[in-house]
DNA sequence: ATAATAAATGTAAAAAATACGCTCATTCTA
DNA sequence: TAGAATGAGCGTATTTTTTACATTTATTAT
């Protein structure tokens, strides 16, 4: 084993706790990430998930809200624990559990300004470069996960505007499964699913024609989860 | 807020991390929980996960194989982390992150001596006592993991012993997903999966009859998950 | 010999998933 | 202003999967 510049800064005789949060975007029919340039030592500018060291007086899941907030602006968005990485070794500088969580934004929702201020990127998620630490496994876990949960959870409407089209909630979930879909397959598995209510309005930015705009329809969702209901996207 | 007793343990200037496994078997047609007594105040003597602290040195995973060994004498068992519990305020005594890991294991298999020597007992699923902390929560958490995963992955053969039959295999499905299966259907679908491997035994415990007992082919899933198999358990 | 028990098997009907081609509404341009 | 171009939107036939359901078989115990 070689000695780096990292070793000078290991302070390994207490845990710390660290939240880091991979963001999802979606725009353009992709997949996206938003990724910042680390503001510490050891590693510091190298690109990295946006994270934070948990307080000790506060909860896991609201260090994570915190850290969202700060460089978004974001408040409420969906947000849920992908896991804990724990490798003793996993960060140079500390013995440093990580509590991955990942969330999924309206990209057109964000504060930009506040984005930039914080050197923060969207990144296609097919050219996420080199992260610091395990960052890079994170988004691959959190990845994997969206993908199964998608099927099952309608969650994949987080990424969405609030009025969306089904071309573009067909390109969402062909992202998502990596695997293109029969859009006439498509159509009438989400509409025979009774949670999307149709608008009177068009969207004209995808084709001349215009698709009808659609919102997902929380309250029938419910109501069909409720009485027992299988929702499944494959 | 009242002063508890608990309140004098708290020492909460630094962050603790602990290792709790949910730990499942299953016997008789009901999946088991083992759990033991706290052995460390507060709360000590009442029913919990089996955990410890992680050691500053160790990885997490490491930590939870370490208690597992040490209670059950068990090693090289299936175990997967579940998550990360953080609430601020979930241990009175510190500020302590637990990360839960579930286990699966052939319940003869292990070392009952050491189980009752650590004060361990295996509970009916249906039966478990209040634990201490969110343990109960972990547990809850933990069985919902094991219906989603049980659907799409071979785990639940972890659960039984290296040769099964069909219907003990069915029993402990219906087990997982609380719910009855036609046997004749259960049967042909398993055997269309291609991963059971028959042997020229019987089983005579279950009837007069007998019924022949099956292998698990982790070759030959192996093989089918590799040529893009879609392994389904519904 | 016979009664009792759970194991093992097959088939028909219903439901879900897949494959596939044409028309429509609108805009752009010749 | 006629017509070409573009993606939206719809329907049907086929295949596959899931579900529902009843009888026979091998063995043990009486």
């Amino acid at each position: 084993m070689t000695e780096t510049i990292a070793d000078l800064y290991r302070i390994k005789d207490k845990f710390y706790a660290a939240a880091d949060c991979i963001i999802f975007g979606f725009e353009g029919g992709r997949i996206k990430l938003l990724l910042f340039r680390r503001r510490v030592e050891p590693l510091k500018g190298e690109w990295s998930l946006i994270g934070s060291f948990i307080r000790l007086e506060e909860d896991v899941s609201e260090a994570a809200k915190r850290v969202l907030k700060e460089i978004t602006g974001l408040e409420n968005v969906f947000m849920e624990q992908l896991k804990a990485y724990g490798k003793a070794n996993r960060d140079p500088g500390f013995r440093c559990l990580s509590i991955a969580q990942y969330a999924l934004i309206r990209i057109n929702d964000y504060d930009e300004e506040l984005v930039e201020k914080h050197g923060a990127h969207w990144f296609d998620i097919n050219e996420v470069p080199d992260l610091v630490l395990d960052h890079n496994q994170m988004v691959a876990d959190a990845l994997e996960r969206l993908k199964q949960k998608a099927r099952y959870q309608p969650i994949g409407f987080e990424l969405l505007p609030e009025k969306f089209t089904i071309p573009q909630l067909q390109q969402l979930y062909e992202a998502i499964y990596r695997r293109e879909l029969d859009s006439r397959n498509f159509r009438k598995k989400l509409l025979s699913l009774n949670v999307l209510i149709k608008l009177d309005e068009k969207d004209k930015a995808g084709s001349k024609r215009g698709a009808f705009l659609y919102k997902f329809d929380h309250e029938n969702y419910q109501k069909l989860l409720k009485s027992g209901y299988n929702f499944e996207i494959a």
